[in-house]
DNA sequence: TGGACCATGTACCAATTGGTACACTCCCGC
DNA sequence: GCGGGAGTGTACCAATTGGTACATGGTCCA
């Protein structure tokens, strides 16, 4: 025998920890590999030869291919979720700096296989598919609430806090999926300039 | 013989308007479908038995399922385009008011599944899809020219005008996927009824 | 050493897919 | 009446799908 109890225990630990590190590693090349491939024929088969495991592994590690794909989403959220983070890092700075800081930040073209599939995700949602429904919920609620603390911060009256916050979060997406679609960077980037002309004043 | 020549000609080209207008019913009848159904998982024959025709009709009349797919996308994007020739329509009114308008008609919850379909499609086209891409092109600059031309009749210089067009019209898709998304629609309204303060001016 | 367990691969399954072959029916021109 | 062509349905095809059964191989514990 070559280990102690203790060492043995902390051998079973790691091999979960491998297991979890495992699927965790799957999840991350398979929100990689739709990232760049998109979910709308998405096959077991194709996405495990993708990241080198059999469609059987998928199935193994996560039960089914809808539950793989519902993680898939969640991953995706929270990736989506570490920008809003970064941005709330950079607090101290300017509103409007802090906004074309996150605008510079959504229009990275690295980001464009990310963004592109926020929108597949959303369509696929907006249909009811259960595995992207629950995104909706965060859809708006989860950026709302930075945002509006912001616009409160920055002395707007709750209500109207709240409204600029909507209306600065579908300003951003609308003008994302114009990019998307056109690739005019530069069209896109003055349509933001004259929004933040208009939110928070020429002046600033 | 129950014709002439004239009444066989006419007949002919009665059976050719029939063909095309079955063929034309048969698109209406497959958007009307998609529109509630969304095209994710479209498949010839559940389309067929939704519509009373079998899946072999649907290749006999388009060809192959991606040729039925591009018009019912052409299809749909018309009828987009029917609602801002609506909106031309009601030129006369102010701005503002002209901007409510189109925006109470986009949100009607009658026009909820076209509104989905449209990002629908906006995602399958972001993905490549074939079928779908050329929807990308009309997807601003379709609308931007209008929006632009009456931007600049209302004083705005050409530059500034492409601006505010692309700005107004990401800002009410982006509100738009915000009202599919939570279906709060007083929320919604109030953003928007505080973009058409910024846009326009507190006081119109 | 042997046995239990777990990860993995292979082979398979039934269902569904888009598309095709062929037969049938109906109607027009002769 | 009748031959032919167009519209339509039925039956079929190969391919692909998600999911399962089973064999295999390795690793750990007694």
């Amino acid at each position: 025998m070559t280990h102690t109890d203790a060492a043995g225990e902390q051998d079973r630990a790691q091999d979960q920890d491998q297991d979890q590190d495992r699927r965790a590693r799957l999840v991350d090349a398979a929100v990689d590999h739709v990232t760049e491939h998109g979910i709308a024929d998405l096959s077991l088969r194709r996405l495990g030869a993708a990241i080198g495991v059999s469609h059987r592994m998928l199935i193994h590690y996560f039960g089914s291919k809808e539950q793989l794909l519902a993680e898939i989403v969640r991953t995706s959220e929270r990736r989506q979720r570490a920008l809003l983070s970064r941005l709330h890092e950079e607090s101290g700075l300017a509103p409007t700096e802090v906004a074309r800081l996150l605008w510079r930040q959504l229009t990275d073209p690295r980001l464009a296989g990310q963004e592109r599939l926020f929108f597949e995700i959303c369509g696929y949602a907006l249909r009811g598919r259960p595995e992207a429904v629950r995104v909706l919920d965060g859809l708006v609620s989860d950026w709302l609430e930075p945002l509006a603390a912001a616009e409160t911060a920055a002395g707007a009256d709750p209500a109207s806090a709240r409204a600029r916050a909507r209306l600065g979060l579908a300003t951003v997406r609308g003008l994302l999926l114009d990019l998307l679609a056109t690739g005019d960077r530069a069209g896109v980037d003055a349509a933001m300039e004259e929004f933040l002309r208009l939110y928070y004043g020429p002046d600033r």
